[in-house]
This record gives C-alpha cells, sequence and structure tokens, in this order.
DNA sequence: TCTATAAATAACTATATGGTTATGTAGTTA
DNA sequence: TAACTACATAACCATATAGTTATTTATAGA
C-alpha cells in the first residue's frame, strides 16, 4: 500500500472500519464453520435481529461477506479466505503486547528494573 | 481468533478502529521508512499540528506506534513491523474484487451475460 | 387468499469521533 | 529569567454510528 492515493485509503480504511466493532467481529467468527442465515447468527451473538441485519448489511457493504437468499432465508458467508488473517495478526500483535508487559511486571517485582528516580538501572 | 472471548474482541476492534481512518493510513505510511517527528508528519500529510497529535495518540493507544521525546520533538515509530501487512492483505482484497467487477463488466458488454430479465444466461 | 415467518429498513436516541481554534506545557536558547 | 519552539490538550461543533422499537417486504404454507 505504499503510494496509495487517497481514494485508495478511503477504501482501505472502509474495510477497517468494518471490521473496527466487537459484534461484528463476532458474526465474522460464527461464519469460520460455513454459512449461517441471520436467525442463526442471531442467536449466536446473542444478539437482536433488527442488530444483526444491521451489521450484516455493513459487512456487506465493505465486501467481508456474500449474500445468498434462499427461500424466506438470508445465508451470509465469507467472501474472502484472508479476512481472518487480519485478525489473526492483530491478535499476535496484541499477545506479544501483553507478553512483553508481563515480563516488564516481572523484571519490576524482582527488583531488576525501577520507575522513576527511585532506583538505578 | 477462534476462541476470543468478548474482552478480547473489544481490544482487537480497538486496534481496528484506529486502522480505520484515512489519514491515520497516511501517518502510518509516512512512517514507513523510519521515524519522523510531529512537524514531520504534519507537513507529508497535510494537515494541521493539533490534527496529527490528536491521530498520533490514537495510534499509540492502540499500541501501533512507539513515542520517543527528543529535546522539544517528538518522534514516532512502528510500534510492530506485522502492521503494514494488514494493509497488504486489505489491499489484495479490494485489488481482487476490482479485477472480478472489472471481469464481469467485460462479460456483459460483450454479451455473454445479462442483468435482471432481459436475456437467458 | 389469509397467515405465519424471516429478514430488511425506517425512525429515533445516545454516544463517539474528526476537525478546528485556542490554550497549556515542556524543553531550548539568549 | 524571558522568549521561542514543538507538541499536547481542552473545548466546541458537526457528523457518524450502535442499539432499540416499530414497520415493511418477501416467501412459504394452510
Amino acid at each position: 500500500m505504499e503510494g496509495l492515493n487517497d481514494a485508495a485509503l478511503i477504501r482501505v480504511a472502509e474495510v477497517f472500519k468494518a471490521l473496527a466493532e466487537p459484534r461484528r467481529l463476532k458474526i465474522l467468527n460464527s461464519l469460520r464453520d460455513g454459512q449461517k442465515n441471520v436467525s442463526e447468527l442471531v442467536s449466536l451473538t446473542e444478539s437482536t435481529q433488527a442488530n444483526v441485519s444491521k451489521h450484516l448489511s455493513v459487512l456487506l457493504q465493505a465486501g467481508l461477506i456474500q449474500r445468498e437468499a434462499r427461500g424466506t432465508a438470508a445465508y451470509y458467508r465469507m467472501a474472502n479466505d484472508s479476512t481472518y488473517q487480519l485478525c489473526d495478526i492483530v491478535c499476535g500483535q496484541l499477545l506479544k503486547q501483553a507478553e512483553t508487559a508481563l515480563a516488564l511486571q516481572q523484571l519490576l517485582q524482582q527488583g531488576q528494573l525501577s520507575v522513576g528516580s527511585d532506583k538505578p538501572v
């Protein structure tokens, strides 16, 4: 994405914005093992039907999922295999941060580090 | 991220939210070739100082960048090498979508497909 | 046709956020 | 100390968005 123009950056930001909501992540997580209809997603995410429909339309608009009407039901599935990679990378980053924080905390407890102007390093 | 609890999903969503803004993506892009201070980022992103500072604090809070004060200046750098991977994956998805749309358009123009109840497939 | 069911959408409220202007604050230099 | 610089932050406004309730639309079945 090195030399992206402003319009492209806006499109990229739109995709991230669609992912920037815990309940939508929960919906995407529910689609890991295959397509689901709205009713199924409602119970899986413990939300209301209107709310899930709204989130689904956001994800659809962003191109992250695909819709297929079947009878009175509407089935949704992931549009792109690589979407979960995004989440995995973020999780990896967070895990790394948590580990670093933990290690720091342990060093502090062992008195090997100091905060502020207490003890020298 | 398969079995993430709600708190973890919120953390992941926060990271995506920090990325969900064109100007912040522009800032991150400007940090590709190394650390920059605020003044440099202001001119690179063609924004105001207050605005850049605000966006930087969002990115900092999300753990995407790191800050280092040096004299009266504040230098920022990427906190995690894998962040650009996120953007690359999204760009790849968008590119794929664009190609699919283009191919479809070409088929339509060649009369090999039809929309609605006009011609049979 | 009438009814029931599934999903989408409209209307509304509360809250969050981006941008701006003005001000505060810390470090540097004269 | 005073003045200057770089950055952060507060206050404000306009807009966007998540959630809810109520309604609409479309399909299936009696």
